[in-house]
RNA sequence: GCCGAGAUGGCGGAACUGGUAGACGCGUCGGACUUAAAAUCCGAUGGGGUUUAUCCCCCGUGUGGGUUCGACUCCCACUCUCGGCACCA
């Protein structure tokens, strides 16, 4: 037999793959449709990340192994190719992002399919190609002409020295990530999503998908439902009143102050003559922070007086309105009732200003002293100096004192949300342009459908693409681009120059998928119903919250629109972990960064494929070492020389129902995705067969090896479609069934029951299994070593069957 | 601060609904093959004690308590690590 050679027969199998087209869709037949899909990855330009072949790997195997199991399993592939990231990569060695864009796609195709994933190659989707974001700003038009695209003006984060728009991401610390400079707010017109118009749904649904508790988690944490109530003061000597947002309005007996965000709209209104001068220097001075630092000032509050009132309704008592920082424009109304006994905020707050402290609610141990110090602040306990509230737990008393504030017309039970409309507006060049037209007659009017896609000019020089600084994206300079004439009326006008947010671009991409060759529309009607939703998603936990939650707020839209027949756009979703090296997180200036390209020439794809997944649990993450995976090459060469004896005719053995067990374990591995046992299993039985083997008939060597090809078919793709070939088998082992094992064979015949005494183990024994109680304490009672401990009086027996027999004394 | 995940030999990690802790692999040590090395193969390998030896005993799953015949697993309190969110009223 000849020596394993892993670059010939890896490059043989994927051509032939290839060439016989066995992981295409199949758009005619196809009894039993099977979406498994993960994540694209955006290209870096360095290349494929270890980390994306990791997630790849997992999700190749549970989709080889559906396959197995007789579904038609559809397994594409994209890049999300659009983007800041990209761009961000472009700029900083200075080259333009079309043409990185056009290596990086070749790259990245050329070692993915080098790790040989049943991908069907002929239905790639790239975010960036024309006929692709035609439909992404196709999804703009809808959401506009539905009422779910809408412009506002939005506070961004602004770095004064690099002079553009940062994003949340790139703004750490309350300073900018490039240059370090402190950065700063600005207001802009920007185009959001509606979906908090989905947030009750979204939420809703999370009830019954079948995505783990901790994504769950994850998302309703994000969506941030409080059930609470909206009360309306009237300020004193004014028209104006105050409306404040509040959640536990059982300690209301107890507010003594009210503030208000700088960004309130009434501020100025609301504010005393004589007090105007200070609180306009005031609001001035928190524009300039962004919210980063606004927190990172901790628990120093500042604020400045009103001058003005508002009135308890329930107490009667004098609220002075303050103006204050740490009260945010956007969360809620803007305005709080200050509560000091009972949130530790308002109480910083309060001492602040040296504003009464009252207390409303005693703890549950009876603590109703005064509250001097911030650890006496409590969130819960018993009322008390709140009249009919008294002696009620706070959760009873604030079912009460809603229904009677709402009773009296002081307010109104409101739901609020964490989550805010989607901003998808940014001022960059790399991205697909938002299709929309300002006329001054028409006002915004959307770009017809026919008109789509609204091409990404192709600006030659590299410098007209950076960000500049006047606030707009580099396509404002275009004048080309900019000038157009308005769908409506005909008159002149001007196209919008902001792109969409990358996400835009990923929110609907798998919809893509199975219809890329129809042209006229985004997603076939017939294709879609047929291939989704998404049977199963694979893919990191960091987007648990921000495409995850965009994705199923899009088809949410899409449904209630009549587009599609589902509203939940992943009928399973499963995080994997993070992949470290030698206990540290990779990166690049620890200069720790693995390249699978160099493993994958040295070892083969295969072993690099299952180094990864037998490396720890891959819902856990894991620990690359270079050791392991040279410990993992020498595994497969181990499984090929097994193959060198095949016909070899032996006296025969017994018993093979080891694989049957190994068939078994390694189908329960894999489908709770426990792939690093599965792998542990199948080691075993290469051990096994090695001692065992030189017995084996031919029959048996065969029935073995030919195991051991399938349940490894998933895992190493390669090895196993070669070997399986030795075997005499035809092509392909990839659309072979699963095999089946006998359920007679799997249970062990003769079993080792443990014998405790006092719950310590003192002896095992062997036994036929099934064995009953009387039978084995026969046995136990026997032995020497258990004898010596059985010379008092047996108080009780527990026997639990194949398992254990616990003598108590 | 809040939410989530986790802590098991020298190392990566196993242990399904409480029932023989350390599967599988790495590393190390010893041996075989070889002029030699690499590669390969065989054996040993949690710590401690005891024994000529087989045996046997004790201690061991981050810390402290609890429940149980029996706890890595369940309960209470705490420490540390990682990930996410962060003044959400």
């Amino acid at each position: 037999m000849k020596k394993y050679i892993h670059e010939d027969i890896e490059k043989k199998w994927q051509e032939r793959w290839h060439e016989s087209a066995i992981y295409q869709l199949d758009s005619k037949g196809a009894n039993n449709p099977y979406f498994n899909l993960m994540m694209f990855p955006y290209p870096s330009a360095e290349g494929l990340h270890v980390g994306n072949m990791y997630a790849f790997t997992g999700s190749d195997i549970w989709g080889r192994y559906m396959r197995m199991q007789g579904y038609d399993v559809f397994e594409p592939i994209g890049l999300d190719g659009f983007g800041i990231h990209s761009e961000n990569y472009a700029i900083k060695i200075g080259e333009h992002i079309r043409d990185v864009s056009k290596r990086t796609e070749k790259h990245f195709y050329e070692q993915l399919m080098m790790t040989g994933n049943q991908y069907d190659w002929t239905r790639r989707v790239e975010t960036y190609n024309p006929n692709y974001y035609k439909w992404t700003q196709w999804l703009f038009v809808q959401m506009y002409r539905h009422g779910l695209a809408y412009r506002k003006k939005a506070t961004v984060n602004w770095c004064p020295s690099c002079k553009t728009v940062l994003s949340d991401e790139q703004v750490e610390g309350g300073k900018c990530e490039r240059c370090k400079s402190e950065t700063t707010t600005k207001d802009m017109e920007q185009w959001f999503w509606r979906i908090t118009d989905y947030a009750d749904r979204l939420l809703k649904n999370l009830e019954w998908i079948n995505w783990s508790e901790e994504v769950k988690i994850g998302q309703k944490n994000w969506i941030g439902k409080s059930v609470g109530i909206n009360i309306t003061y009237k300020v004193q000597d004014s028209e104006e009143t105050v409306t404040c947002f509040t959640s536990y309005p059982e300690t209301n007996f107890g507010a003594t102050f009210v503030v208000l965000a700088p960004e309130y709209p009434e501020v100025l209104k609301i504010t005393k003559k004589n007090h105007l001068n200070e609180v306009n220097k005031y609001i001035e001075k928190a524009k300039k922070k962004a919210d980063i630092e606004r927190i990172a000032e901790g628990k120093k509050k500042t604020g400045v007086f009103t001058g003005s009132y508002c009135l308890n309704q329930l107490t009667g008592y004098k609220m002075p309105i303050y103006v204050t920082d740490f009260v945010l424009g956007h969360v809620g109304t803007g305005a709080v009732v200050g509560v000091p006994g009972h949130d530790l905020r308002d109480f910083q707050f309060a001492k602040q200003f040296d504003l009464e402290v009252i207390r409303v609610m005693k703890t549950y141990d009876g603590d109703e002293s005064v509250i001097d110090k911030e650890e006496k602040v409590n969130h819960d306990g018993i009322m008390m100096n709140s009249e009919f509230l008294d002696d009620l737990d706070h959760k009873e008393a604030r079912e009460k004192i809603m229904d009677y504030i709402e009773k009296k017309g002081w307010g109104k039970k409101t739901v609020n949300y964490k989550l805010r409309d989607w901003c998808i507006s940014r001022q960059r060049y790399w991205g697909p342009p938002i299709p929309m037209i300002h006329c001054q007659k028409c006002g915004w009017v959307p770009v017809p459908e026919k008109d789509l896609p609204v091409l990404l000019p192709d600006i030659e020089k590299f410098e007209d693409v950076l960000p500049d600084g006047s606030g707009l994206g580099p396509l404002a300079k275009q004048k080309d681009f900019v000038e157009t004439t308005c769908p409506k009326c005909k008159g002149k006008a001007e196209r919008e120059t902001d792109v969409s947010d990358p996400f835009v671009d990923s929110c609907w991409y798998f919809l893509r998928y199975p219809s890329t060759e129809f042209d006229y529309v985004p997603f076939d009607k017939k294709r879609t119903e047929k291939w989704l939703p998404v049977d199963m998603y694979i893919g990191g936990k960091e987007h648990t919250v921000l495409h995850l939650l965009y994705s199923r707020f899009v088809t949410m839209a899409l449904n209630d629109w009549g587009f599609i027949n589902f509203e939940e756009p992943f009928e399973r979703f499963f995080g994997h972990g993070l992949l470290i090296k030698e206990g540290a997180k990779m990166s690049k200036s620890k200069g720790n960064v693995i390249n699978p390209d160099e493993y994958i020439q040295k070892y083969g794809a295969d072993a690099v494929r299952l180094y990864l997944m037998f490396l720890g649990d891959f819902e856990q993450g894991g620990d690359w070492r270079d050791t392991g995976m040279r410990g993992m090459h020498r595994f497969v060469k181990k499984v090929w020389s097994l193959f060198k004896d095949i016909g070899e005719e032996g006296k025969g053995v017994k018993n093979m129902s080891i694989v049957h067990r190994t068939i078994f374990g390694v189908e329960k591995d894999i489908k709770r995705l426990s792939y690093n046992t599965a792998i542990a299993k199948i080691m075993s039985f290469v051990n096994w067969y090695k001692e065992s083997a030189k017995d084996f008939t031919a029959n048996e060597r065969t029935e073995a090896l030919e195991t051991l090809c399938l349940v490894m078919a998933p895992f190493a793709p390669h090895i196993t479609e070669e070997l399986w070939e030795k075997l005499g088998n035809k092509y392909s082992i990839h659309q072979h069934g699963w095999p089946k094992y006998n359920k007679d064979l799997i249970k062990e015949e003769e079993v080792t029951i443990a014998v405790q005494i006092n719950g310590k183990l003192r002896d095992t024994i062997l036994v036929q299994a099934g064995a009953s109680q009387r039978e084995i304490e026969k046995v136990a009672r026997e032995s020497e070593k258990v004898k010596k401990y059985l010379k008092q009086k047996v108080k009780k027996v527990i026997f639990v069957k194949d398992k254990i027999i616990s003598f108590v004394v």
